[in-house]
Parts: C-alpha cells; structure tokens; sequence
DNA sequence: GTGAAAGCGCTAACAA
DNA sequence: TTGTTAGCGCTTTCAC
C-alpha cells in the first residue's frame, strides 16, 4: 500500500526519521474528525459500524500507530511501570525482572528500568528519573524498608509502589501498630526469610549438625540478611545450640578465602555453612576447594535463593528455593490492583521450599544423608 | 515548607493522587512567566541570576518535578531508548541489560524493556510497544538479522537501532556489497563468533584432543550459532580433522543425558565436547556426571559466553569470555551517535579472550594442561 | 452517531 | 532579559 500524505509544509526534512501518522491524518483520509478516529481506535464505543470500518482501513493504510506520549499526557496515566533494583548482574534479581516484564506485558504495560547498583545514594536520582517519566507505580527494592527517605517520599506523594524481597511487616511503636505515610502500610511480595532460614537450618540440624556458622555477604546490613540470620538464631536456639554473630566475608576473593580459613580451622570447628545467598554459597565453596575442604566429606555447605544454576553443579547445591520470577508477577499484579483503584490486601508472603541437593551431607561419622526434595512444613 | 497552591478547580479529589505542581504554578510564585520558568529549568541560557535564583526556590518550594511527558511530545525526543531481548533468565543477556542500563544512565537517559522469550513471533508486538512509547532508538538482539521482517520494519522507518550479539556483516548480492534498507546497514555490536570459537577449539587441539564434537542448544538455528560452527569447523580443517555436524541437545535433562550418552559411546569416542553457550556446558557437565563420566579425565568440556558464574565453579570452567556488559555499554553509545547526527561507524566488534579453566584438559595419556588465562592472538 | 473545541505540560518562535 | 502565544498528539466534554 504505497502511502499519500498530505504535505506536511515542505521543510526540507532530512530524509533520517519520517514523521508517523497522526490521528488528523488518519481523519483527513477516512473523511471524519480527530474524534471519530479516537474513539474508534479505543473503546470503539460509539462509532458505526461502516465508519469504524473505514477509519481502520485509512488508519491500516497510512500505518498509524498511536502516539502514546500524546495519550499520556491528556489521560495522566502512562501505562508504564518502573522498575527499581539493585542490580541486574545477579540472577536473582534478574529472573525476577523477568517476571515483572512478563506480567507487565500481559497487561499491556511497558517497563521503565534503573539499577543503583546497591548504593543508597543512587536510589533518590534512580527513582526520580522514574518519576518525572510519570509512570503508573513502581516495583522496587530497597537497601533498608525501614529507613528509606526514598519510601518517605513515595508515601507522601502518594505514588503507588510495591516492594519485591523487602520483607515488610507491621511496626509497632508504643504498642500501636505503625503505618507508614498517610494511610497506607508499605505493601511487599517476598518470602518469609526468617522462617525459610529456620527450615534450613533445622535441615542441617537434622542432617547431625552442631556446630553450624552462618556465612553473611557484603550487604548484611540488608533488611533481608538479618531476617534471616534471626532464623538461624531460632533454630540453633530450639536445638540447644550456640548461634554465633555471622560471618562478614570479605569481597575480594583471596581474602574471602582467608578469612573462610579462620572459620573453618577454629575450635570447634564449624560442619556446616549457611549461607545468605546462592552467590554467596558458590564463592564459599570455591574458596573451601583451595583451602583443601571437599564439601559435603569436610563440611556442608547451604544457600538461599534458588537461582536456576544451583541444580546444574555438581553435587547441586542444597539451598532455598525463592519462586523468584512469581514474585515479580505478583508484585505487577498487586500494583495492577492497586492502581484499578482496589483496595491492597497489605503485603504478599510467598511460599519458599528447600532442595535438598548434595551439598549438604551428615557430618563425619553419621548417617542419613538426604537426597531428595521436599517442601517445607508451614508450622509456625 | 509549606506550599501554597492555586485551588484547581475545587473537584473533590481523592486523596490518593496529589496532582504535581507544573510550570504554571511554579511561575506563579516566582511571579514570571511560562517560558522563563521552562528556560531555567533547562539549558538556563537568557535568564537573569536574580530571577534564576527566584524560580528555583519556587520550584523547590512546590517540590517541581519536570513533566517528561509534556516535554516529550513536545520537543518530538523521549530520552528512552528500547531494549528488546530474547529473554532474562539467561546471565547473558541480564548482564548485558546491566550494561546498557548504566550506559542509558549516563546518558541520563531512561530504558523500556521488552522480552521476547525467544519467540520471533513476539518480536513484532514487543517493538511495536516500545514504538508507540516514541523511544529514541533501539537496542535489540533478533533470532536472524537476515531475515527479520522487524529489522525491515525499522530501516523503513529509519528507526535508529543497534543490535547486540548478532553479528552482522555486509551480504554480497550479485557481486555488490548489499545495504540493508534505504541507505544504511544494519549496526551490530558483538565478538568475532566465527573467530573465536575456532580460538577454542584450537586450544582443545593443541592439548591434544582429535575428536572433538560441538554441541548446539535448542537455539542452533540462530545466526550466532552458525558463525560458531563455523570457526569450529575452520580449526578442525585446519588441523585435517573431521568436523561432524553439531549436536542439537534436547531441552528435557534426561533426554539430554541420553542424547549426550549415545554422543560419548560412539567409536571413536570424541575427548572433547565445544558447547556453544556456558549453560550448555553446564546442562552437558551435569549430564556427564550422570553418566559417571569425570570433567576433564573422562572427557573435556569448554563452553561460550563467560558468565561471571563460571569462575566459581569447580573446576572453573573452560570458555570464551565475551565482554558482555562492554557490548550493552557500546551498543548505547553507538545509538547515542547515532542520534546526535554523527555518522555510524558501522558494526563494532569486541575482543572476546580465552580463559583456560579446568575443564578442558589433555585426553588420558596425554600432558600439558594449561591452567592460567591467556588473550588470543587476533591474527586473521 | 459525529464534530468542534479545549487542554494535558511543556518548549520555542517571535515580540517587546 | 522577559512575556505572549502557538502547538506537539491525543482524549473528552459538550453540542448538534
């Protein structure tokens, strides 16, 4: 279908970027107004059938497509929605964009990405970006839930977010449960992290295990970390046993493995490693291979996130299983909710399960190793 | 700060949306008018110190945030640029995103991003969402850049884009160099496929190996996988070996692993397996181990990308390193040129290197297993 | 069922 | 240096 179109003032326009049809042309063509074309093309509502007809035939013809910047600017709704993460480098957080892509897509919404690559200081210039593009809502994670001068704001601007990982709950201050900005609770999708860590780590109890370390990355300071780390507290603590501090391992990988040396050469000794992450739990046993350890035969190893190539090593790691990329989903869906005007149902806990892989095996001199997965009792 | 705002219109608005202050009101209280606000906020050209100073109070006063949208429609630029990738899940891929996400930033640009969960049928309705949001350019990975009716779509428009990891080149026809739409051919940005895969395979020929097979995803259809088969295929000429056809694993691991046991019990058995992608040779690796064969004694495996996961594993993995975050961050750089006006350079192509893990070894009595990384030579 | 007109927030001529 | 005005592409009252 070759193109006539009207002229549109004969500048010499440079023959890199032809300006797309406009809805006046699309009319022009079709013989009606600007809002005949509109309404046929949205909601179709209140058109005939013949005309309808014909404005898609013109608009077919010139090969119109709607500008949604124009549409935006008139409805106030831009059909986007950003996105905040730490960073992308880590599957975790990049199977979960995926996710939110996904979900995002089938609502018809387009996605707006920024990373602050885990610095705090990122967040504000991060976020603004988002802002001024006036998307519809964000999915974002924070360093820390609880103090975010980024939250702060969102709450009193009222812009509609929805936390992914942060693990939010109620604050209670003076007794009263505290709600954060005027009116709304901070809302996140997430997995019970302190409870997912007990399962673990009652695992590895089970597996024999008495003389357990937990391992802590560099960002232990997260909101996330220290859940998690009260999970191993509990579960050492009903077992009897000592929980000691975790262990901040060092980002530099010959001084992780020193460090990893001191831990696993102090008396006693631990027979196990929990680790905060499955990133964490991979650099773990690459320092234990040089140090001479074979996992499990020396020393167990756990991890927590479930990224998919945990089940590709060998032995396949044992950790907890995130669903990662159903967080992403229900964190869009959740804010698709909130923004269709329906009341939040407050924030999502997702089920966690453990895959009892081959990293994890009973200390020297026991028995029953566990081969198989299963989920996670959901006492408690 | 209390702000004092014009009543608008009095409609009793629901408190869940306080409308941003505009340029209008900010005018207003620095009591100039539209344009002078507009032209402090932007390049602060004719404007008088004083009266700078007097509206950037009143902006912060009012809490100003720029209207991206009204912006954009009106100066015809988004500031966003379109990224189109295969998928997320694979670390390809998301540290690629990375990269381009840092490299948008810099740029103080914003990205949108679609996937199209490897499905070429997707790639229409994916590009035509990010056209409709009017972003500046693109930056995207198509199945085959020769064929690609969206690739046709966007020369016909002169829509800028650069692709990552299609590997372009100019296709004679009929003895001339062909271009590809009105005038421009299409930009790349990736490593020398052909180049260093046959790199690789010279490595596992020089510790040794004569039988060799290379083994190909459920993607081998896709330009790259060819351009490695073919740099395969170039060492094992070369070396006067037999260069047999690529093994197409099946998705499912059990059949991969059956597939991948008629593979290694063939006569003669081939010493070392080229996969085409690090996940492959994980997915190969772990399906070796099932078979109870040993990474390197039994056979050696290498793979394709450079993963930032291969490192960890043990042993480290035998691949080639593709400078995946540089290719994101050149391919917005490029797209950037492009939009500035300046001439396209054409297609640029990054050094890949070599690292030489330990999963690739000399076959049973054999020496001369090299441990440390190296940089190819870029002869030829 | 359809059209005319106003206006979303912003910038860029053109005037003063 | 500053203000006035037009208009980017679209939707949506309000008339007819």
């Amino acid at each position: 279908m070759p193109k006539s179109r009207p002229v549109q003032g004969l500048t010499a326009t440079p023959p890199t970027q032809q300006p797309a049809a406009t809805v006046r042309e699309v009319a022009a063509a079709a013989g009606v107004s600007l809002a005949t074309v509109s309404r046929t093309m949205n909601g179709g509502a209140q058109v005939s059938t013949a005309t309808a007809q014909a404005v898609r035939e013109a608009a077919a013809a010139l090969g119109f497509r709607p500008n949604l910047v124009g549409r935006r600017l008139r409805a106030g709704r831009s059909h986007t929605i950003g996105v905040m993460l730490p960073t992308l480098q880590h599957p975790v957080f990049a199977e979960c964009l995926s996710g939110i892509e996904q979900s995002a897509q089938s609502h018809g919404q387009v996605v707006a990405l920024t990373t602050t690559q885990y610095d705090p200081a990122n967040e504000e210039a991060a976020s603004e970006r988002l802002l001024e593009n006036r998307v519809d809502g964000l999915v974002l994670t924070v360093a820390d839930w609880r103090r975010s001068p980024l939250l702060d704001k969102l709450d009193r601007e009222h812009m509609p977010y929805v936390l992914v990982f942060n693990q939010t709950g109620l604050v209670r201050s003076g007794g009263r449960a505290a709600k954060y900005g005027p009116g709304a609770a901070r809302v996140s999708v997430s997995v019970d992290n302190r409870l997912a860590a007990r399962h673990m780590v009652e695992h590895l109890i089970e597996l024999g295990h008495r003389h357990i370390r937990m391992i802590a990355g560099q960002f232990s300071q997260s909101d996330r970390a220290r859940l998690r780390h009260r999970g191993y507290e509990d579960a050492m603590g009903n077992a009897g046993l000592q929980a000691p501090p975790a262990v901040q391992l060092p980002f530099n990988t010959t001084e992780a493995a020193a460090a990893l040396h001191e831990v696993v050469t102090a008396h006693p000794a631990p027979t196990a490693l929990f680790c905060s992450s499955d990133h964490l739990a991979l650099v773990v046993m690459h320092s234990l291979g040089r140090l001479g350890r074979r996992v499990p035969q020396d020393v167990s190893v756990a991890g927590f996130d479930g990224v998919a190539i945990g089940d590709l090593l060998t032995p396949p790691l044992t950790t907890v299983v995130q669903p990662v990329v159903e967080i992403g989903r229900t964190a869009v869906q959740m804010l698709h909710q909130r923004l269709s005007g329906q009341h939040m149902l407050g924030s999502a806990t997702l089920h966690h399960s453990l895959k009892k892989g081959g990293t994890a095996a009973s200390p020297r001199g026991q028995s029953v190793p566990a081969q198989c997965e299963s989920h996670p009792r959901r006492s408690d």
